[in-house]
DNA sequence: CGGAGAGTTGAGAAACCTCAAAGCAGGTGG
DNA sequence: CCACCTGCTTTGAGGTTTCTCAACTCTCCG
């Protein structure tokens, strides 16, 4: 992606507003009006829809380098709650500056639709997991989904921290906490990871793969 | 939306490819090189992916209104099947035109934004339908759904045919074919609907809605 | 040090799947 | 135009996976 050094002065002033948020605090609500997009440049949250009897579903984790709000657009309110997992640093984009420059700059207009696009594999790529595939099956897709992001980011892709509870991975993978905590035990009686709570090393991430083998294995 | 009468010109220019495909056509297939999304005019059509070892996931059903092939934009490359459920008439949108035209008028790239959000949230709706709903609650929100989108085009909201198997449903909804019938039965044994293989009528619109979302958390 | 939240494990129940067989509908060719 | 075929649908019985409920342990903070 190539921009004039005018261009680049207008990109860094959209990108200007940054902001820090602890753990535990909510990067905005379900229901609140739609702004800006946000990029995590540091740290890690989860999205969550609250269904009105109080289930809750997790619709997915974000690291940085990614872009979260993009649920938004269509109807200019929050369709559901973005939470920090643990301290974060985030880049506000007020999102009609966004169009405007992605008028002018056909590369950011391609790149925008890109990531929105992104969005929507990605999801599909999830709705194949919750429709198609056992406890096991999802487990290893989600872990070797974080060990890639991980190293994408360079870490190290066999050792890492979760940064959600069973709970949380429970409900993103459709499946409960118990069955959670039964499966990693599983894996770790299996010698495939190893398993301290909330620190997870990939130990064989061959056959990890081979679990998710006989289905697509679609980056989540 | 307003348009001058000179960007209506190029609007219609835009969108004066049509072309018509029997049952069974395939739209495009997963890897063919993206060149344009198809808004359907008429018909009905479903996505889907093909796993290697020739399962079949269904990721969407869509007619007449609605967009399709927003998923291969972020690759250029398109990631699911499309195959038309009737006799269909698309417009073809080549993507390129239509980043250029959006890039000019502002209304047209707000809409293409809305359209790709949709699409998202519709895609998380499905998660949540897949990750925490059981068959009764998943098939309901699915009949009610089929209801709203043929009420929105002026069709009965009540009474429908089927355009597709229930093979294709139960591998939208996560579930088997078997669990598809039986649950149709229930329902009819229930008095919610009447089904006569794809002719479908809803009985108890009230009772249907009930079953999404609260069944769960009913005390005993 | 104590409490609250998080995680583990077991046993029994529920939901859904698999396998199997039989019934139906709709299109095609004789 | 009808009979037949093929693919779709229904229904049953038994098996598997996952859930629910419960008890207990662990960890992390204040």
């Amino acid at each position: 992606m190539e921009f004039t050094e005018a261009e680049l002065h207008q990109l860094e002033a959209l990108t200007s507003t940054k902001r820090t948020f602890l753990r535990g605090d909510y990067l905005y609500h379900s229901g609140s009006k739609f702004e800006s997009l946000f990029a995590i440049r540091t740290g890690f949250f989860k999205t969550q829809v609250i269904h009105e009897d109080g289930r809750e579903q997790v619709t997915g984790f974000q690291m940085a380098g990614e872009i979260i709000g993009l649920d938004a657009i269509s109807t200019d309110i929050h369709t559901c709650d973005a939470v920090a997992l643990e301290d974060s640093e985030i880049c506000e984009l007020p999102f009609n500056r966004l169009e405007e420059l992605s008028r002018q700059l056909p590369t950011l207009q391609r790149h925008l639709h890109k990531i929105m696009s992104r969005e929507i594999v990605r999801d599909q790529g999830i709705m194949l997991l919750l429709g198609s595939m056992r406890a096991e099956e999802r487990l290893a897709a989600f872990l070797l989904n974080l060990s890639q992001r991980f190293a994408a980011r360079g870490y190290s892709a066999s050792a890492f921290k979760l940064r959600m509870t069973r709970q949380e991975i429970g409900s993103y993978l459709g499946l409960k906490l118990e069955t959670i905590s039964r499966t990693l035990s599983n894996f770790q009686e299996s010698r495939l990871i190893d398993v301290q709570i909330k620190s997870i090393e990939l130990l064989d991430m061959t056959r990890l793969l081979g679990l998710v083998g006989q289905q697509r294995f679609t980056p989540i």
